[in-house]
DNA sequence: ACAATAACTGTACTTTGGTTCAATAGCCGG
DNA sequence: CCGGCTATTGAACCAAAGTACAGTTATTGT
């Protein structure tokens, strides 16, 4: 199976190459000039405020022609259009490239892929849901840098929980808490929280 | 892939350790000091008359976890909920051993186990899930709820900046930040920067 | 036995984040 | 024209986050 990364200019992320070296990446309008006689994914990157007609092509996908959405910021009623007009799937634009690799295994053998917490809400649920799950897995093995403790305290942090809430939940004292983040930091070269949050849920570097 | 048994009480049933022998038991409460650096399916019980609330842990999953939830008296709307809090699929607690190890291929490979008559539905289309969607008390959409400066705000702020850097990237005052991240928690009902980080990249629901 | 590591806590401090009082100015629809 | 919305900013303030320095306890490997 071949790749192919659609974007407005023809910059790819670094984590696309690394998920596929050998993938092609070509502006929007050169879509058209792809070789024909082969199977590829289209992996197309809609960026930030764009509309999906923007991002999708507007010709029609051949049958060898599997088309994944790359959306900077996912939403559910994109992604429901996007499938709606022969989308394969749909993931973050920056995610894991393992998680790419998973996404065309998936999409590659004819299935949809759409991503676990956007699969969930078109399923339904409460809207005021509290669990905080990535779809993608960690992108470095971050478990390893870390002690246990300080994975246990990372997980809360990433998923919004204040040192206060940290605290409570594993019986020990907020200073404490603050000393695991420090080592946190310290280790994986981040600034503050939300930085933490951004690397546990594999959104961004 | 590691299994581990979440109850009231840390007493497994027998099929539970048929499917599989190496599984660990554990209370609810004792939930969160699980060791964190080997992928996992939580199976949590929910016992009759239970609400999902006593079930299904607080704190959010890592990428690594997967939750499955066991009803003792599934319930489609139970499920629909479980799916909205992060949980990857359900059945019943009762289920027979070789049941519980196909959903347990099906959800470590990432994908979701609802069962026959849920997921029937769901391949009628998309369509229809949005139409179910739109029923229920409505999620706010941030960025038609935020105004045209507020959304470029967020975006910068979601994406780890800090208020200095927001600050300097659009060319106004911290102070001024500041004023419409007040305006932006307000709107979405949001506590901090890292909620609405959370909110924006699509992680929590 | 000893060094090293992890977990935990205290006091004190600086920085950042967020709110509460304001206030000024522009735009737009009724 | 005016009420409402938006953008902007100031000063002051409180709370939370994060750092610096210092220390105890337990465990583990050499």
């Amino acid at each position: 199976m071949n790749h192919c990364f659609v974007d407005r200019d023809a910059l790819p992320l670094s984590t696309w190459l690394e998920a596929f070296p050998q993938a092609r990446v070509v502006r929007r309008d050169q879509l058209v000039l792809l070789p024909a006689d082969e199977p590829v994914v289209l992996w197309v990157r809609q960026r930030s405020g764009e509309a999906l007609d923007a991002a999708m092509p507007t010709a029609a996908l051949a049958a060898w022609q599997l088309l994944v959405l790359l959306a900077d910021e996912p939403d559910e009623e994109v992604v429901a259009d996007a499938l709606g007009r022969g989308a394969s799937g749909c993931c973050n634009t920056h995610a894991a490239p393992e998680v790419l690799q998973q996404v065309a295994l998936v999409v590659g053998n004819g299935g949809l892929w759409v991503g676990q917490s956007l699969l969930r809400r078109l399923v339904g649920g409460t809207s005021r849901a509290l669990a905080a799950r990535s779809e993608r897995p960690p992108r470095v093995d971050w478990s390893t840098v870390l002690s246990e403790r300080e994975v246990q305290v990372a997980r809360l942090v990433a998923g919004g929980a204040s040192n206060r809430e940290v605290a409570e939940q594993l019986s020990i004292t907020e200073r404490t808490v603050k000393a695991h983040m420090s080592a946190i930091f310290e280790k994986l070269g981040l600034r503050d929280r939300l930085q933490l949050s951004l690397r546990i849920n594999g959104v961004q570097v």
